[in-house]
DNA sequence: TTGTAAGCGTTATCAC
DNA sequence: GTGATAACGCTTACAA
């Protein structure tokens, strides 16, 4: 059942079941009304494929991210989604775990369905050699590329993204202010958002006299468990802090189990920060302080700005939004 | 840049530009070369629309879930795509809500963009009245669905489960078994999981002779700290229990919570159980009892099921499994 | 307002 | 092995 056979049965034109399809306001009510009857009653369904041929596009846009099982990455994706459905385009979504050469495979993969644009969501995917990163640039010459909390400068790249920087600036300053003097900075990975978070850790400790303060950031193992180990053999070195900032939720969480394992009061004697704003941090007991990074306020002003693009003006190639402390029960802010 | 292009300047004719592009055997080993060489010198890539109108799949499966956001349901995406892509086939995700309208109509638009086949994660896709089914066995007799976590009979729809009711009842048992004699089953949603769920605990109840074990299961607010209150509010009313057995993990999170706002002893004098495996019940502390239902099996076997269709293999229509408990610190078992 | 006809870039079926 | 040529089902000038 094609637009031929509508037509015939209709007793019109091809091109006017086209109109029909597409909503042309240039066709009689009446004409209108029996197309969209003969469809009816035929269960005619348009062929996404010949369509696609026709207009050289699916509405479809690529998703990349490192690992939609991640708590903050699944929230991205959930309101990328939405969003695009919202405007009418699909999702293609595609994991790539934390290899470079994965990613380009994976890139190619969605290049190759011929996707509208691509969103990669995660700092993960900007690599500090310009070589490696060579292969976006690549891909930016034939669909315009969103990096969502990650930057990245080069033709048709967007980058959307928190001032990590700031928040964990403005929160170590906060907790430094409320009384702890020795605090430590523990993190994962030192991709584009790590490294700023980073620096704004360092930052607030120099400007309030902390000595030292690039020995006081901890990379940590990856499980809650194994990064709660990690700070008791820290503890037990005899090496002594009263704060931990961590880049994300889950290290918070094993800041909390360490605490309540090695009987420290928290926040009485360790104050405890999380990121991410993730359920995460309510469920632990108590509830952590965290930094909500606005993931909804970033996909949708992220989609809102790919269909600017669309439409052809022009948009910054970087976007930057503050993130909001928010404060409960593991410190005194 | 396409066929004709490549044939014209290889001195061949199309047919054979596409059969080296198919990896035909029928091509003279120079003349493949020759072709390959005028590709490359163009930097030539196929068209996937055009393809896709040729062969009618453009290798890509739709996923539908309520909330990718859902850890459960974020777990059971990923590890799909990275099944599905092994397979050499993309997906499309589409986050329905909980609503059925919503759900009928971001059907369609997968269907619209031609899946070759559907993936429905999680229960509450499936209705009770079969007549809010219908839309499903309508979509059926086009591509074939599989139903993850949930059961439906129904031609060309496939159902892959956990024995989440066999579970359950072990898992109530066990508790009963290690002293506790007033438990009572805390659950969100009756969905078809969730009705199984509960179908364990009663069952498991009336086998060890407590009394009533209807009255003892209670529908919980939605948030940590609602469903929290709920059971302090519970507990006042002078209800006694000794033991919750949440329907998931963040649940019994809440059941963590609530104990120690109330100074509970757990285990002691109250065990609590989760349910998923998930990274919030050890987020908790204590860590707590739960049991996996074992999401990557469950997707790993739903993809390879999905490629016997495609091999026009016959399949089962229902695959079920059991669950594993995992002991943690909130239970004596 | 409607119809005709030329694409869109492949794959598939023949014949040679 | 290779080449013509007909699908595939739609969109869209251009004509009427």
């Amino acid at each position: 059942m094609n637009i031929y056979d509508i037509s015939k049965q209709a007793g019109v034109s091809i091109a006017t079941v086209s109109r029909v399809l597409n909503g042309s306001p240039k066709v009689s009510p009446k004409t209108k009304e029996k197309v969209l009857q003969v469809m009816e009653q035929n269960g005619y369904v348009l062929n996404a494929f010949a369509r696609s041929l026709g207009l050289n596009t699916m509405r479809t846009i690529g998703i990349l991210c490192a690992d939609a099982s991640d708590i903050y990455l699944a929230s991205a994706i959930y309101f990328l989604e939405r969003e695009l459905r919202k405007n009418g385009y699909a999702s293609m979504l595609c994991c790539t775990g934390y290899h470079l050469e994965e990613r380009q495979q994976y890139l190619q993969l969605l290049l190759s369905r011929n996707v509208d644009a691509l969103f990669l969501v995660g700092s993960n995917f900007v690599e500090k050699s310009a070589l490696k990163n060579s292969y976006l640039k690549e891909a930016a010459k034939k669909v315009p590329i969103f990096i969502l909390n990650g930057s990245m400068a080069a033709k048709n790249i967007y980058s959307i993204l928190c001032d990590d920087r700031q928040s964990i600036l403005e929160l170590t300053n906060s907790i430094l202010l409320s009384g702890s003097a020795s605090p430590i900075y523990l993190y994962r990975s030192l991709n584009y958002s790590g490294k700023r978070k980073l620096e704004g850790f360092l930052d607030a400790c120099k400007s309030n006299g902390i000595a030292s303060p690039s020995s006081r950031a901890f990379p940590c193992p990856p499980n809650i468990m194994q990064a709660s180990v990690f700070l008791q053999d820290l503890a037990d070195t005899g090496f002594y802090f009263d704060a931990c900032i961590a880049s994300d939720d889950e290290l918070a969480v094993s800041a909390v189990k360490y605490a309540q394992a090695s009987g420290r009061q928290v926040p009485g004697n360790l104050q405890i920060t999380g990121y991410n704003a993730s359920l995460l941090s309510v469920c632990s007991t108590p509830e952590i302080t965290t930094v909500d990074n606005r993931v909804e306020f970033m996909c949708v002003t992220a989609v809102s700005l790919l269909m600017q693009v669309f439409d052809g003006k022009d948009i910054p190639a970087q976007t930057m939004f503050t993130g909001n402390i928010i404060s409960r029960a593991t410190t005194h802010i």
